[in-house]
DNA sequence: ACATTAATTGTGT
DNA sequence: ACACAATTAATGT
């Protein structure tokens, strides 16, 4: 299949200028990519940037380790902030992109990327929301990461102390859990009110009863 | 047994 | 993080 200039009209005519349009057609590279195509990997140049069309993208962060984390999807019309930044100073990739499922997109040169953020306004403003709503991702992100951690810790703290007293209850005040995790003792209470829906512990006051002791 | 008080825990902002 | 409500344990009368 190949691309035209109403179809591009179509998706983003009442978001990009006419003038706007003739150029994303004439520079922009038109790409299909299949299921678990590669787009881009850490240490690569970046040389284009993609614009989605239809389909959908993972964006995935690699630590030292190989492990891979997942950052956030692109869809609908979204383009990619990590290679806008990127790009601008012609640096490295820092993340993985693979495809997510059969997507089409545009792949956009660098240099008409900057050229095109002081001719057009809203181009401009198309970057700019990007940044934004991949901001608004990546906080969702760290939420969770840092959630998962503390939960984390907590069962931990939680198995040592009842390994060291022998038995799975023992006497403890939220606050006292808090201050051996450093935070607050309100987030302990709340994490441990969690626990507790999903059956892994049970609360009283003054005392905490570890169950499901058959998983440790 | 009842009232008072302090400590612990729950919740909303 | 803070402030406040609600609950529970401890104590005195």
């Amino acid at each position: 299949m190949k691309l035209d200039i109403q179809s591009l009209h179509e998706r983003f005519g009442n978001m990009f200028e006419i003038e706007l349009l003739k150029e994303l057609f004439e520079y922009g590279n038109y790409m299909e990519v299949e299921e678990g195509f590669t787009l881009m990997r850490p240490g690569g140049y970046i040389r284009t940037v993609p614009i989605l069309l239809s389909g959908s993208v993972k964006i995935l962060r690699a630590d030292s380790e190989g492990r891979e984390a997942l950052l956030y999807y692109l869809g609908g019309m979204d383009s990619c902030a990590m290679s806008l930044s990127c790009c601008l100073d012609r640096r490295q990739s820092e993340i993985t992109a693979i495809a997510n499922e059969k997507t089409k997109l545009i792949a956009v040169p660098v240099d008409k990327i900057e050229e095109w953020i002081t001719k057009y306004s809203t181009w401009r403003q198309f970057v700019f929301m990007t940044y934004q709503k991949r901001f608004e991702d990546l906080l969702g992100v760290i939420d969770q990461i840092a959630f998962q951690k503390l939960d984390d810790r907590l069962l931990g703290l939680l198995n040592r102390k009842s390994k060291q007293c022998g038995c799975s209850v023992f006497n403890i005040t939220h606050e006292e859990l808090g201050n051996e995790l450093a935070t607050s003792r309100e987030v302990v209470s709340r994490l441990l009110k969690q626990l507790e829906r999903i059956g892994k512990v049970r609360l009283s006051r003054n005392k905490i009863e570890l169950l499901d002791t058959a998983k440790l």
